[in-house]
DNA sequence: GTCTATACACCGATAGAC
DNA sequence: GTCTATCGGTGTATAGAC
């Protein structure tokens, strides 16, 4: 077993706190305002810092961007334990229940979208790493979808990804398109061919 | 019958002109740059000008892009009597030929297609004049579509929106969401239930 | 190691000469 | 209408105190 020296340990977890704390600060500053228009000063305001002493966490801003965009993934990526417990066993209520779960996702952070799904910052492009957080949850959301084909993949994360987009740009906070998730899986359950049944479960009531 | 002083008229010629020179410019290097990160500076050098002079044409920097939004619903509106010509008849194929079109267009331009339906420029709000030409183009996509019910529409912007934005962000230049639009369009037609075989015209053979 | 202080190049925007 | 000069603000980077 390896034990960490006390000390090293205590100043890693403070650099790593002092991280968390700009990051936080950074997604307060993009909501209020606008991602694109972030400004170092304003983060380093928000956490009582001089704007310079964020080098000394961060390389750069877009290495506080690209941080941002691996936590938007992985923050998706904590959350589908959860889901899955919600998840229904017929396939079509499955489709409806995982497109309503990342269609809340995806509408509850505005800036978190636009930074996970639209390349909006100038020369930003997610590092290796963050981006492996991207596929990551993409192959997580795939396991628990009753889809095998790629087409079939590609429609549905059309379909939610669509949807998703009309509410946030026509009509953020409301549920015009949110409603129609259910209907809009439902026809493409049909014309998956999925069972319009779902096959009663062994137990009784 | 008005007549316009001759002096005047080719002033006011030579002004416009001037505005659209500038507006090339300004769409030249939001395609090669990215429409968030454009600077005055790319645009005046394209035109030849100092900075400062862009604004004894527009007020300021999102005044360019105002004109821009508003040229880019333009555009759309322009295109729109050439696709009437292609449009058939029977719902089915006119739901398939309208999707292919708009998607076409929307694919053919990220910067349009992010400065129309993505809200990606902070402090950026569209004038009244300026929505007025989208709110246009959208009631005119309508008058060719056989969808009467808000729900309709709203879903049908959102399957084509969605296939659009995916194309844009995974297959840029490809075809793996472009080719999906039948398939989506005949599982939305089977939802509505529009009839599945065209009514035969009425001529001959 | 982390901070403050400061310099640099660039941005949008304004004032005023011509 | 276009120019030069200039302003405040921004991202980046370095120097140096502690």
């Amino acid at each position: 077993m390896v034990v960490v020296s006390p000390k090293r340990n205590r100043l890693a977890e403070r650099r790593e706190a002092t991280r968390l704390e700009i990051l936080d600060a950074a997604w307060e500053v993009a909501r209020q305002d606008s991602l694109a228009g972030l400004t170092l000063r304003q983060v380093a305001d928000r956490v009582g810092m001089q704007p310079p002493s964020l080098y000394s966490h961060f390389a750069s801003k877009n290495a506080i961007y690209d941080a941002m965009f691996e936590q938007a993934w992985r923050n998706l990526l904590e959350q589908v334990p959860s889901w899955i417990e919600q998840l229904p066993n017929p396939p079509r209520a499955r489709l409806i229940k995982v497109a309503e779960l990342y269609f809340d996702f995806a509408v509850a952070d505005l800036a978190r979208h636009q930074l996970m799904n639209v390349n909006i910052i100038p020369n930003f492009e997610p590092s290796p790493q963050a981006y492996a957080a991207s596929l990551e949850a993409y192959s997580m959301m795939r396991t628990y979808l009753p889809l095998s084909d790629q087409d079939d993949i590609d429609i549905y994360t059309a379909l939610v990804s669509g949807l998703g987009a009309q509410q946030l740009a026509n009509d953020p906070g409301g549920q015009r398109w949110r409603r129609l998730i259910p209907r809009v899986m439902t026809m493409f359950a049909d014309d998956l061919g999925l069972p319009r049944n779902e096959p009663s479960p062994p137990e009784s009531s």
